[in-house]
DNA sequence: AAAACTAACTAACGCTTGTTAGTTTTATTG
DNA sequence: CAATAAAACTAACAAGCGTTAGTTAGTTTT
C-alpha cells in the first residue's frame, strides 16, 4: 500500500487514546486500556510517550492552534461580516467531522490539563472566543446584524458548532455539504419561514 | 431561619457532589472528595447513599424526567409551531439556569451510567430528542418553517440549549429574561438583519 | 563483528480508589 | 434519664492507578 510517511507508534497511541477519551472521557481511560488497543503492555507506552497527560496535550494544543490560526486568518479577512460568519461555521463543520475524537477533546476533556497548560489553554481559548465576539459586535455596529446581545450570539453559535462531533456520523445520510448550508441558513437567515 | 422542610443531609450529599461532577467529571471525583466538601469522612457518606453511583443515577433521572414531563406536554399542547418551539426553549433556559450543575451532569457525564441504567436513560434521550423533530418536521411539511433538515435543526438547536449551563453565569450581565428573548430570535428570524 | 539503538517485556513501586465492618458519638424519643 | 435510632468515626479490604526499573530480543549503524 502506498503511503508517503508510515504512520509512527506515536501516532497509533495518540489516535487509539483519543477514541477512547472520546468515548469515556480522560479520567475514565486507564494506560492499561490504551495499551490493549494498541496491541501492547502498558508500560511499553512510555517509550512513545512521557506520560498520560502528555497525550492530552498534545492533542489538545495541536487542534486548539489549528482554530486559532483559522480563525485569525478569517477575522483579518476583507471579506463582509456574514461571509464571516459563514466561514467560521465551515471551520466548524470541516474540522468537527474530520477529526471527530481529537475535537471533542480538545473541546471538553481540556479541563484535565494541569498547569501550567491549563492557564495557557484557557488564554487560547478566552482569545478564540474574543475574536469571534469582536466579528459579531462590528457587525451589530454596522448594522448588518440584529442588535442581539453579542455575547449570548456568540455562546449560542459556538455551542451549536462545539457539539457537531458528538452526534455527526456520516449513516445518517446527512452530508457535509448538507451540514454547512443548513447551519448558515439556520444562524444567518433563521428558522422561520419569510 | 425559616423554612419548610429542612434540606436532609442526603440532599446536601447530592448538591455538593453535583458542583463537584460538573467542575471535574464524574470518573474524576472521589469519594473522599465529595466527603470533604459535606464536611465528613467519605464512609459515613454511606449511611445516606448506597454508592457513588447512586449519586449519579438519581441526578440523571430526576432531570431527565423533567425534561420529558415538560416537552411532552409542549409538544401536546394545541400552540402553534413557533409557540412550541419558543416553549422549548424557554424551558431548556429555564431549567439550565436554575439547576445549572445538575443539568450538565444530565447532559454529559450520562456515559458513566452503568447498565441497565445506560440503556433505559439512553432511551429517554432519544424519545426526548425525536419528540422535538417531530415537530420541527411538521412545521416543514405545514410550511411554517424552511426546509432545512430537521436532524440538523434538531441537533443545532438541542447543541446550543444544552450548552448553556456551562457558559451562563449571572455575572456577566445577561439576564434570564435576556437570554430567552434573543435566543428565540436567533433560532426562530436568525442572524441578519431584514 | 561490535556497538548502539529501538521497542517490547515482567515485576514492582507507592498511592488512591470505592466500599464494608465494627465501634463510638450524637440526637431523638418515651 | 434511660433507651433507641441516626450518623459519625476508625480501620481495613482488594483492586486498580500511573509510572519506573531492569532486562531482553531484534534491528540498524559503525
Amino acid at each position: 500500500m502506498l503511503q508517503i510517511t508510515k504512520k509512527s507508534k506515536r501516532d497509533i497511541i495518540m489516535e487509539q487514546a483519543a477514541a477512547l477519551f472520546k468515548e469515556q472521557g480522560y479520567p475514565a481511560v486507564s494506560m492499561n486500556d490504551i495499551a490493549d488497543k494498541v496491541g501492547v503492555k502498558a508500560a511499553s507506552l512510555y517509550n512513545h510517550i512521557k506520560s498520560k497527560e502528555d497525550i492530552l496535550q498534545e492533542i489538545c494544543f495541536r487542534f486548539a492552534h489549528e482554530y486559532m490560526t483559522q480563525l485569525n486568518r478569517i477575522a483579518q479577512s476583507e471579506q463582509s461580516i456574514s461571509h464571516k460568519i459563514a466561514a467560521i461555521i465551515d471551520l466548524h463543520v470541516t474540522l468537527g467531522t474530520h477529526n471527530a475524537a481529537a475535537i471533542i477533546i480538545t473541546n471538553y476533556e481540556w479541563k484535565h490539563l494541569s498547569e501550567p497548560y491549563l492557564s495557557d489553554f484557557k488564554a487560547m481559548r478566552k482569545s478564540y472566543e474574543q475574536t469571534f465576539m469582536d466579528i459579531i459586535t462590528e457587525g451589530v455596529a454596522k448594522g448588518v446584524l440584529k442588535g442581539i446581545d453579542p455575547t449570548i450570539v456568540m455562546f449560542t453559535v459556538l455551542s451549536a458548532l462545539r457539539w457537531i462531533p458528538f452526534w455527526y456520523n456520516d449513516k445518517r445520510g446527512v452530508t457535509i455539504e448538507d451540514l454547512k448550508t443548513n447551519i448558515k441558513t439556520l444562524i444567518l437567515k433563521g428558522l422561520e419561514k419569510e
